[in-house]
DNA sequence: GTGACTATCATTAGGTT
DNA sequence: CAACCTAATGATAGTCA
């Protein structure tokens, strides 16, 4: 392998940073550098965020090699403690009740509540849009739409618009991941992960 | 190389950013406004992570004021139940409760969690893009998207509610195209609607 | 509390070593 | 493969509407 003499005063080192599109990165070897990067600098922002506004933050991350990362302050297990409860106890359960039932009450009114700021927010984008003209051509690459539930019929275009591709975005992802989730669950199964801390909170970096 | 900044004739609008140091914000009002900022971008870091590099990501904050808010690809409770030691009591079980109940057919509760999630992208998006293309978006909602094979608007919430449930079942084909749209909508960075799942994965929002 | 701006600081894509 | 480098992109502190 031939290397080439550097000429310095000619040719510049590195053209730097290029942009990149947020997408699957396809080059294996890229793509485990840009986790690496970025995995640092994510919980390098979990920690700032913790610090600088006294927020409690958790972090877990699965590379595609099935490691685990975390982040958390006071501690991940901690923070789950508070999170989890509210969603799975009575909650979920009195949703699923609730829809069964009538499909319109207590919770999907709540639902249909909140979904009056989130319209609002809807108006007020559209009240600034005043320049813009071109390609509703990406719309074809859309494929076909699918609003749902939240009491759709009382939405405007623009929030089933909104709502339905939001949901298929969910969905999407589960769907599409839970074959490698599953792969991934088999792959580690369970090992206890190193814990080591990083300035605030705790850090979890997983051992080889 | 002290160089001296030439009294302009007319004042900046702004010193722009000023390097700080990572600690406590002291200012109630400061810290606050620092805390939504970097939420937000906490949040698109966790997102750009996992679909750069096909990682699994999960992230709970919790605000001073005691509000939940977190990120999941695919989701909070999946990453957390595979995250989480094993042990049949307390939080496991809770979570691996959670996560049946959501799965199993809380649509409902599936669908409050992509209210949230697309809250936050609105939220973030507005940041930004908008003023560049609302026009597909009035051109998309003017009534000419294409529905599902169903005719979901028709629906009443009970059939909706069986309809998702299926769909969740799975959709390959749905999931396919949502991802492809997401993927477009998201990198791009010009998407139709104003929906952007900030990468996708689900965003739990403070319930109020 | 949120949106808009802008100057700066911070992060990181691509290469190199 | 990780540590370095450089330069361009991205994030955001400070301020005002």
């Amino acid at each position: 392998m031939a290397m080439q003499v550097a000429a310095p005063s000619r040719r510049r080192p590195s053209l730097g940073r290029q942009k990149i599109e947020i997408r699957r990165i396809e080059s294996e070897e890229a793509r485990q550098v840009c986790f690496s990067k970025r995995r640092a600098g994510f919980f390098k922002k979990a920690s700032e965020l913790s610090i600088l506004c006294s927020a409690d933050v958790a972090a877990v991350v699965f590379s595609p090699a099935g490691k685990a990362y975390s982040f958390g302050h006071p501690s991940v297990e901690c923070l789950l403690e508070r999170f989890l409860p509210d969603s799975s106890s009575g909650a979920a359960a009195r949703v699923r009740r609730g829809a069964n039932n009538n499909g319109g009450g207590g919770m999907v009114g709540e639902l249909n509540r909140q979904y009056g700021e989130l319209r609002a927010m809807v108006e007020a984008h559209k009240a600034r849009r005043e320049r813009a003209d071109e390609k509703i051509e990406m719309e074809r690459a859309a494929g076909r739409w699918l609003p749902m539930d939240a009491d759709v019929r009382r939405m405007s275009p623009e929030e089933l618009m909104a709502f339905g591709t939001g949901l298929m975005a969910g969905q999407a992802a589960v769907s599409a991941r839970a074959d490698q989730m599953l792969r991934d669950a088999l792959l580690i199964g369970r090992r206890p992960p190193t814990t080591t801390t990083a300035g605030f909170g705790f850090f979890h970096m997983p051992h080889y």
